[in-house]
DNA sequence: CGTTGACCTGGAGTGCACTCCAGATGAAAT
DNA sequence: ATTTCATCTGGAGTGCACTCCAGGTCAACG
């Protein structure tokens, strides 16, 4: 239970194939191995990365800035602080995105009653 | 108080001029009156307008579906219905999008703990 | 009356994040 | 032995939402 082929791959990650390998092309999955024939070999490690990946990406960290985490986290323990600091970042834009998405959500529910209303008139009282 | 230049309506609605153009020109902002010599006037319903707009935009609606927010808006009374259901299906994905935010950052915060906690090793007890 | 400055138009260009394609390869199934 | 199938590569193409540009108009200011 550690070697998966590309496509279990992209199963269990929630990742397109193409996306898996777009990702190692760009450098955000260093050291994929590969078998005798050259095709990709994903382990555990790798999986646990690409949830990673998968997590920073549907919290709006743009690829650059995962890349950079990738880099960090290739750096071994002196980058640690820094891995820190940017993850600490992070969460404070996802703070600022929910908070966001919550003030715009009362505006759209104001409409809503709006329409509710407006959809009630005429009828019997 | 009701007659905006394309300047003043981009710096009070938060979209820029040119994004203002294109607004109109795909058709999310239908009957922008013009004045003599062919320049756009905007008005206070057209910023509220663009308030809406604004507050879709940001929650992730689609332009596609702000769309045909718009041209049910035209509609008339006819389409309040369609209207109210197009925002309840749009408030939910809101919803949705804010759980799946905070799962995510339940993932980024136990991935903080774990570097405060590398960076404090070798610390003194 | 010349120049500035805000605005106009149609259309081309940009940035991001994929996604698709053609042609090749190599293990496995019939 | 041939076909199938998943995979490989480099590179082109896509979709979305803008954003920029060239060339032109027009009211106002000095």
């Amino acid at each position: 239970m550690s070697a998966y082929s590309p496509a279990e791959t992209a199963e269990k990650s929630g990742f397109s194939i193409d996306t898996l390998r777009y990702y190692e092309k760009i450098g955000l999955l260093p050291g994929i191995a590969r078998n005798a024939s050259g095709r990709r070999v994903f382990c555990d490690d790798d999986l646990q990365w690409l949830g990673m990946l998968r997590c920073l990406r549907e919290t709006g960290m743009p690829i650059a800035e995962m890349l950079r985490y990738t880099e960090l986290a290739r750096g071994g323990d002196e980058t640690v602080q820094e891995r820190l600091e940017l993850l600490q970042d992070h969460d404070r834009r996802v703070d600022e995105q929910i908070t966001r998405l919550r003030e715009q959500q009362e505006h759209i529910q104001w409409k809503i009653r709006l329409y509710s209303g407006v959809a009630c008139e005429g009828l019997p009282a």
